[in-house]
DNA sequence: GGACGTTATGGAAGCGTTTTCATTTTTACG
DNA sequence: CGTAAAAATGAAAACGCTTCCATAACGTCC
């Protein structure tokens, strides 16, 4: 392998302009610039990422934490800090956590701190606070998506607010029994998303003076599978049930008309169904649903990170000016075919 | 941050027993290696990766290519290369290559080569002669999923018999009107997985002495939403019907599945359905496929590629022998419901 | 055309480890 | 208890770049 020795001493210039010729610093000849940079082709000469790494602190490498990798909102976000990241020359380093914590930590102390990333993106992951006192303290920025992590960026949606919202639409259809599927799995209890649109859904029942029961509150894993199982159980029932159902998200909402066709019922005109998130699979199924857009996310992250680091750089003062914010990301309530009036209201 | 020379004088040791120490290896007094590791955390100290990487030649990190990483295929061997790799301590660096070629080839020059990657594990991923050359070159082993790599490693299943055998199971069913469902999107020219299980259902039905009806052979590109708009299509002509419909992958299959329903078509009475790929949804579907384990195919390339790195290491010539070898991974035909003799044969 | 401000250039000092090599200490054994 | 072999240790040389600093070349202006 060539080294930048030999591509200085092959275009008869030092090793430092060859240096600063390839990496498009400004105080170079044009002339020992292409000199430069035709030896290196000739040579083959790729810069070792270590050594350059080592000498000048930069990584150009991104870590991205997630809790899970094949459900579609984690994938999108993943596909948007990825497109992002390399557009703009940085490497992902992606570490999959799943749902155990242990592995979570051992993440942090093993990989995370080695100097080796220049930023970390976390998605839906609940640091706790000396884990990001770490992180901070290695002059590393954080960006968290959705899941305000205290002391770094985020961008996140209103959970909370936006279920409440789409809880109201089946109330102001006239729904009164209403159902809620969500998945509070005991598996990662950082993941705070299900509870907050869980909250949001109990808010507008209280409000329209509804009750919530329980029996109707039922938990899936967030999979089509999940809730079709309990949308089975829901709806196969001979006692009374409910004519419209808000699930925590769409993958779920699926699942429960899945059950609801195997049953014969129609919807919207047996059952209303409605929707978290804008899946790609909504539009197929007619589904309503609040569409936020994790691709979008994953990019806008991507893009903060980045700001971050080069805001670090030109700062004066020891430390960056760090402008951590809250970015709420904009959403689309989008009502289609799954909604309608509660069956005869008698 | 505290660096190894810290470490060394806090602990009364010399640089090099410190590292010694620390990273394992076998020279070095119990007491000197407790002394380091104590003086070590009390400092806090983590290597820098990059110094490590340097004077060591070894990375700790495995490049994975993908074309895709929201696809179900694809995310499920995302999840088990990442999980071997993070069990063994080595990163992943993620290259979703997306369908666009230029990239693909910016990512092998800028990212593959440049001495920082262990090795590479590309999924369904053609690479030209000269690029599997020049990673070879410099000696990193590439190990591939799904496409054959020629001078890799290689991990796949045997798409053309196993679609010959899918289409084959309708065949004996008695179906002769079959309809195939395949995904040659001109985007990915790269994936030739279509084709190969086109080749097996033109092959299973030319066997059968059956017509291949070009009417009848649609293109959707892999997903629930495209199959189920060319669903529409297919089933819900004035013109004659296919009674089956062997689909390339489950997501069609599903997609199909779906249209048939609109048209109160009834699964397996009036259309069998087969699958491929053992999708996480086709069970709930009742759907027949020929099930695959993409999980399991990441686990087993992190692992090939882990092995040929440890191969390479103890070579004692100069290059590492590099044991190329083509393994094919169990899949399992999983008969369900949704296939059935024809109807009413008349 | 000489003095001065710019821009280019090269030498060399890092960056923070690992590893070789020579040396010292320890262990084993007659 | 002496000696040879084995094990542990430390000094210093890589690893392959980037960048600081000093010097050299180049323009510019009066």
């Amino acid at each position: 392998m060539a080294g930048i020795k030999e591509v200085a001493s092959r275009a008869g210039l030092s090793v430092a302009t060859v240096s600063r010729a390839l990496s498009g610093k400004s105080n170079v000849s044009s002339k020992s610039r292409r000199l430069a940079q035709e030896a290196a082709r000739e040579l083959g000469f790729v810069p070792s990422y270590h050594a350059s790494s080592l000498a000048s602190g930069r990584n150009r490498n991104i870590g991205l934490v997630v809790p899970n990798v094949q459900r579609w909102y984690f994938s999108s976000v993943l596909e948007g800090v990825s497109e992002t990241l390399l557009d703009a020359g940085y490497d992902l380093t992606l570490y999959n956590v799943g749902e155990q914590p242990e592995r979570r930590s051992s993440i942090l102390n093993d990989f995370l701190l080695r100097k080796r990333l220049d930023a970390v993106i976390a998605v839906a992951l609940v640091l706790r606070e000396d884990e990001i006192g770490q992180l901070l303290a290695v002059h590393r920025p954080i960006v968290g998506i959705g899941g305000v992590l205290r002391g770094a960026s985020t961008i996140r949606i209103d959970d909370e607010g936006l279920a409440r919202g789409a809880a109201g639409h089946l109330i102001r259809l006239g729904h009164t029994r209403i159902a809620h599927i969500t998945g509070d799995a005991g598996l990662n209890r950082d993941f705070k998303l299900p509870k907050l649109r869980q909250k949001g859904f109990a808010a507008a029942m209280a409000e329209a003076g509804l009750p919530v029961r329980d029996e109707w509150v039922v938990n899936a894993d967030f999979t089509i599978q999940g809730a079709y199982a309990v949308g089975r159980q829901l709806l196969g029932t001979s006692a009374e049930r409910p004519t419209a159902v808000f699930a925590a998200s769409d993958e779920m909402a699926i699942g429960i008309m899945l059950a609801a066709r195997d049953f014969g019922l129609q919807i919207p005109q047996d059952l209303s169904v409605v929707g978290m998130d804008g899946h790609e699979l909504s539009e197929t199924f007619g589904l309503t649903t609040i569409k936020q857009d994790p691709r979008g996310q994953g990019n806008l992250a991507a893009k903060t990170a980045l700001a971050l680091l080069n805001a670090g750089k030109d700062s004066v003062g020891g430390q960056p000016p760090s402008p951590v914010q809250d970015q709420e990301y904009p959403t689309e309530f989008l009502i289609r075919t799954s909604t309608a009036v509660p069956p005869a209201l008698n």
